[in-house]
DNA sequence: ATAGCTGCAAATGCTTTGCAAGGCC
DNA sequence: GGCCTTGCAAAGCATTTGCAGCTAT
């Protein structure tokens, strides 16, 4: 029990300052929300209320630095869903998306189980960044 | 010329009369702005913007309600391509896009130039809407 | 010691809303 | 006439920013 949750913590910390990341008490906090199980499609607001039923400590500003930090350490990845919040992804191979307009869920699409070619080439001077596919769904 | 310019803005009345939208000027102004001439991509502000310099008064509420009413009778197009601003597109039928993340300029990929093939089923309960596709590019 | 973090509150940018006045059918 | 639209200002959200005080290294 205690051996788990120490080894757990250490890898934690390895993750954050491996990336050059300070290791701040908001941070180990809110990595492990984000890194410890599966991959996971959070928001700020999600992010922070659940770090709140936690007992967990943090301002807004915080979760969104946070938040931030992780993508640009290579830790997290950001999806552009929907025009109103922004989502980031703790899986950040290449992969795509189910996106339930309704319920605002997301869910991955392994990156094999998609087959996307463009035919077309990108505008003049410009070199093609990330091809994302999301796939709008309904309930039935 | 008379003729044209009377062709072409009957055939925009009747384009809103057709979707049972009630021909006000502003409805009509705005839609000689995105259905003369070729496919546009444009957000509120930019619609907006591009009125007043035409000299067409129009409030920004009245241009949001517009390409909400426009994107119901299904003349317009939503795209979520970035987190910031909503996109509308005057071509409503299947394609997809590039998008220069750092311009912020949206270009059409012909559907039939793009090959998308999902091989998940889609998450428990719910049906397929549609599939986007995003090309992300940026400055060579 | 000091460069980097955090938290608060205020500011920002996009979008929506409430409501009175005006316009279309 | 009656219902729909418009325009304004205010409100609403998500996100960012300025800055004083704290903290990891």
């Amino acid at each position: 029990m205690w051996g788990v949750m120490r080894r757990t913590n250490d890898h934690l910390d390895d993750l954050l300052t491996a990336r050059g990341l300070r290791l701040t008490r908001q941070r180990r906090q809110l990595a492990g929300l984000l890194f410890t199980g599966n991959d996971r499609h959070v928001t700020a607001e999600m992010l922070k209320r659940e770090a709140a039923s936690q007992g967990i400590r943090v301002s807004l500003a915080t979760v969104y630095n946070t938040l931030h930090n992780f993508t640009r350490a290579g830790l997290l990845r950001r999806i552009n869903v929907d025009s109103v919040r922004t989502w980031f992804d703790t899986n950040t191979t290449v992969h795509h998306h189910f996106f339930n307009t309704r319920s605002l869920e997301l869910t991955d699409i392994p990156q094999d189980h998609v087959s996307v070619d463009v035919l077309t080439a990108p505008p003049e001077g410009t070199t093609i960044d990330q091809v994302a596919v999301v796939v709008r769904v309904t309930p039935r």
